[in-house]
DNA sequence: ACGAAGTGCTACAATGCGTAGCACTACGGG
DNA sequence: CCCGTAGTGCTACGCATTGTAGCACTTCGT
């Protein structure tokens, strides 16, 4: 409901803007240009902030006479949103089989698959994964 | 390499043939179009799968006269793909955040979280198959 | 040789994205 | 009280993508 459209089908600009959006916690259209590779125009930039708020996907505030922004959600839940339609789309809305081609294909390294082995184990209430140890040595937030 | 796009940025139309073509096994012109909630016409099905087959999404092999096609992978590792381009774009490439978020936003069930744990450790050490099925096999080539 | 089945090429309208110009408003200094 | 500056929204234009289809070409069977 938030959002009408997903941070999967942005422009190429539209998900760099929305990316430095994340990074700086209170951005303003002249401080996210400062930061852009590509020199453009302040414009530019407004148009496609603007679009991004019409989008749902960032939200503005004003303070004196400029537009400071913040991203509506936090990255991860954003991400999220896009899986779970792109299992709905491909899967029959089962993230757990997008996940599970995640793990199959060679996609993720041996790394990542580890931690996030750790990382659903913890989530789980600290019941562990599979019955190899060696994950759950250190990582406690 | 496989493909140059993603599943994520299809049209509405390529998706839902995409998908059909990812239902039956030998997919015709004529018979993604017979299936097809809308009548459209047969040479409008074909453009699609002829983009599609640009996007290195599906693949055809000729029988007869007749074009078959099958999609170039299968369903999860796509949508893993695609999933893991989104980690890249906003999460560093970070699996691991976006299945947070998707534990945080309650998309995730527990006993999704359970399953996928467990393939998550087959996968990591013994390659064996658990006996579980219930779920259709993903993608074979 | 002719028709039916099946195919690719080309096109056209609508929409989305990158990119920007320009006109408008409010605030501070003279 | 007037003016420049900072900051904003609106409008637009060109290009690529997508939905949709017409049409010309090839091949097989009778």
């Amino acid at each position: 409901m938030t959002a009408d459209h997903d941070i999967a089908d942005l422009g190429e600009l539209e998900r760099e803007v929305l990316r430095l959006v994340w990074r700086q916690e209170r951005a303003t259209a002249d401080g996210i240009r400062a930061e852009l590779p590509r020199p453009l125009k302040e414009s530019t930039v407004r148009t496609v902030l603007r679009r991004l708020e019409a989008k749902g996907l960032v939200r503005h505030s004003v303070a004196g006479r400029t537009y400071v922004y913040r991203a509506a959600e936090g990255r991860g839940r954003a991400a999220a949103r896009a899986v779970k339609r792109i299992a709905d789309w491909f899967c029959n809305g089962s993230v757990e089989e997008v996940l599970v081609g995640l793990v199959d294909s060679e996609v993720l390294g041996r790394g990542e698959l580890k931690r996030l082995a750790a990382r659903i184990s913890r989530a789980r209430g600290g019941a562990r994964g599979g019955g190899r140890g060696g994950t759950r040595g250190g990582g406690r937030r």
